[in-house]
DNA sequence: AATATTATTATGTCTGCACATAATAACCGC
DNA sequence: GCGGTTATTATGTGCAGACATAATAATATT
């Protein structure tokens, strides 16, 4: 037994045989430093890794007890689209469908903080691959953190360029399932109504609103990860 | 500055204001340690969440660096239904419609590493809000795991007698859209063909299959979080 | 020149020790 | 008893120093 992941793996092992029940306190970080002869840290270090992951709860000075509804925690990664893609081995491309200024919809400004009548640059766009749509993007970017000579869009997918351009800090993200409208699923190439996989996302550089984006997947799509 | 946590802030920032530009190696913990007047290891837990984030990327020896491609990680809360409806302020209440033994469909089988011909414990659940169908459930269990007078899944859900009594630790989750079948439609009272959010879930006690679950959610469900 | 060996270096982790902090338990005066 | 004050305790975080490890750079060998 050495290091704090042997650690980690002993304590869940005594979660799984129920040595340590549900709800239960475990012993003290101290306690388990002397019985695992390791000093306290890294008993931390371990302890703290399981309460990140929900399976223990801890509270100063109450102890630390087994999560006896544990809140297991998916993490997903969020990729530039491409990588996304091209980790599948497929070849990517994107197709600029409509650029423009307009006024956003309501929906959309309430959800990025600004007022409904602002102009904001509208980008539709749809992104393939090998050759085949893969997903739809409608997205709303604000103007005022774009340099003076816009970017071309057309080369470098608004997507990338922010990501290589805007360090943001901040946003939500949300995923739900809408029936395609008819800009979908002519994009799609697919009947209207057909079952689409939908994020939305809204980024933050600090206070400072940056883009609202809604992606639209073809049907099939699967956002999938390890527990 | 005081804590590792404003050391974090303070990297953050110099990553945002591109003093540290994407794919730029930043100075060592031991230089950072040395600039900020606290020791390595203070350094290192604040470069290591942030690492964790996806924000930077440290290899031994070549350094930390700004991540070119920030591969930004979501995190999901998987909870138990009855919480996931409480916590939005309604009632909780869930109905059988379905209980048996029978062979899973080939998909299940293989998802779960089983035998096509095994016989599993099939329970189909309507799982209410405020009294209106919330989603459905449509389960697998491995009957291997259950104590011999099985439990009674129209007393406590399937889904809280198996966090209650089974401390998982692996498992994989997918997330997509789908038509509506004929069975969910009329579960939940919406047309064929109605557009989904649904969430496919298997998990293993180590190697040890336990279930299989699908949860098809009723129209405008979304499924949200933070970056 | 190509390959194998040996430094070198930045991160990863561990150890003891210390103090801070938050939550509980014990106490005490009324 | 009751309410407020004061220990007590487990976790949270900090420090300085040490060795382990992996990846690279430099060097020696064939």
């Amino acid at each position: 037994m050495q290091g704090w992941e042997s650690i980690r793996a002993e304590v869940l092992s005594r979660i799984q045989t129920r040595l340590w029940p549900p709800g239960g306190l475990i012993p003290s970080e101290e306690a388990l430093a002397l019985e695992f002869g390791c000093a306290r840290a890294t008993v931390n270090r371990a302890l703290r890794e399981l309460a990140l992951q929900g399976v223990l709860e801890r509270k100063r000075k109450a102890g630390t007890r087994v999560a006896a509804l544990p809140i297991r925690k998916a993490t997903l990664d969020i990729t530039v689209i491409r990588h996304d893609i091209a980790s599948r081995g497929q070849s990517y491309s994107f197709h600029v469908l409509s650029q423009g200024l307009s006024h956003p919809p309501l929906m959309v400004a309430a959800r990025l903080g600004l007022p409904e009548r602002i102009l904001m640059i509208h980008l539709q766009t749809l992104h393939l691959a090998d050759g085949k749509p893969y997903l739809v993007e409608d997205r709303w970017l604000n103007p005022a953190i774009l340099p003076d000579p816009s970017p071309d869009f057309t080369r470098q997918s608004a997507n990338e360029w922010l990501v290589a351009n805007v360090a943001y800090t901040t946003g939500d993200i949300a995923f739900s399932a809408e029936p395609a409208n008819l800009a979908e699923a002519a994009a799609l190439n697919v009947p209207p109504g057909t079952a689409l996989f939908i994020t939305e996302r809204a980024t933050f550089a600090g206070d400072h609103p940056i883009t609202w984006v809604r992606l639209s997947h073809r049907p099939g799509y699967r956002l999938q990860t390890v527990l």
